[in-house]
DNA sequence: GTCTATATCCAGATAGAC
DNA sequence: GTCTATCTGGATATAGAC
């Protein structure tokens, strides 16, 4: 198979997954069909089917997309700002680039379907991982500066850094009345101080 | 009607909701069917349904519970300790008391349905304001002491608290590698910085 | 109020032509 | 690979006797 039909084949996935990501966003998960899906993305059940095996294996596509975006988000150079960027200033980038990628409210559901899905909660564990481990390496420059770049002190301040951002995510879903910006404000101070 | 039949009707209503917990903490709400929660019960779909109309109003029912028994943890004078409670304090009494009622993995999964239940969505902003207005009269004393209890301070140090809480509960839910006890006094700690 | 038995519906998934 | 048309299972919810 020549690599042409490869990368063709890997764009129909992603026009699909693109497609099921904006019912979820709109509809959430319980509440999309595989019919609504299908209409969404202007394609047949059958060439759905050819391309995911499962309406589970394509919600962990979409899961997937959603947490190496975060991911590479925080990878991306400048999203951390000038070399020792502080927790407060780390937290906000991160908070901003959700917002952009208007996935926000995607994000709380991947967390309440890994109950349900041990396939979709080894991997969003696994991602956890990979962006505590960008983070801890993000933080350390300034913890450096402040004069404790200790195990001990990375991993706290990691671990605080991590609790605000899905605080984060978790407040502003449920919480209509919450001014996102004002909140992140409020925690950027916050992490500041450790 | 006379009361006894109204309070065993009650009992009837909270054995079948405690059945069904017990089922959506094993199984998840998605993999959780009439027919689980029918089993576990021990009694019919009949019976079940001349109590609640649908699986959905099941489910607000026993989010209603999970969220109720926080506030009212919340609530009982001995969990806040000794008057000026700290931030750090009142959270490790909340994510204590959490863990005893065992009900956490069911939280993450009421925060995930929200975007599918416009009702129990409505419920649950409803209770985060409450338990908001808890939190901020019971960090009053403490900030008072500190000099600054101004209405600014109360919010930030408030939704501080909240984040924490929030983000606690996600990171235990998706991560088995972290030990809840270590992340709950880094967070304490954290918070009597602020 | 509770039970058994069952109706009804609709989702996810497949078959087979093109 | 993609389509249309369809199957099938299983879930929610109900009917009606007790």
């Amino acid at each position: 198979m020549p690599r042409l039909t490869e990368a063709s084949r890997q764009r129909r996935r992603e026009q699909i997954a693109a497609a099921a990501m904006r019912c979820f966003a709109r509809q959430g998960f319980r509440d999309t069909t595989m019919a609504d899906i299908i209409a969404e993305s202007g394609l047949s059940a059958g060439s759905i089917y050819s391309h995911f095996e499962s309406k589970a294996d394509l919600m962990r596509m979409v899961a997937s997309d959603v947490l190496e975006a975060r991911v590479r988000g925080l990878i991306a150079p400048d999203a951390l700002g000038g070399h020792p960027a502080s927790p407060g200033r780390l937290f906000e980038a991160v908070v901003t680039s959700f917002f952009e990628l208007e996935s926000v409210g995607v994000l709380v559901q991947v967390w309440g379907e890994t109950p349900n899905d041990p396939e979709l909660a080894a991997f969003a564990e696994e991602k956890v991982h990979e962006i505590r481990g960008i983070f801890r390496e993000a933080v350390r420059p300034w913890a450096h500066e402040q004069g404790d770049a200790s195990d001990a002190r990375l991993d706290a301040v990691t671990d605080a850094l991590i609790a605000c951002v899905q605080g984060f995510v978790v407040r502003c879903t449920l919480d209509a009345a919450v001014d996102p910006a004002s909140l992140a404000r409020t925690l950027a101070t916050f992490l500041d101080r450790m």
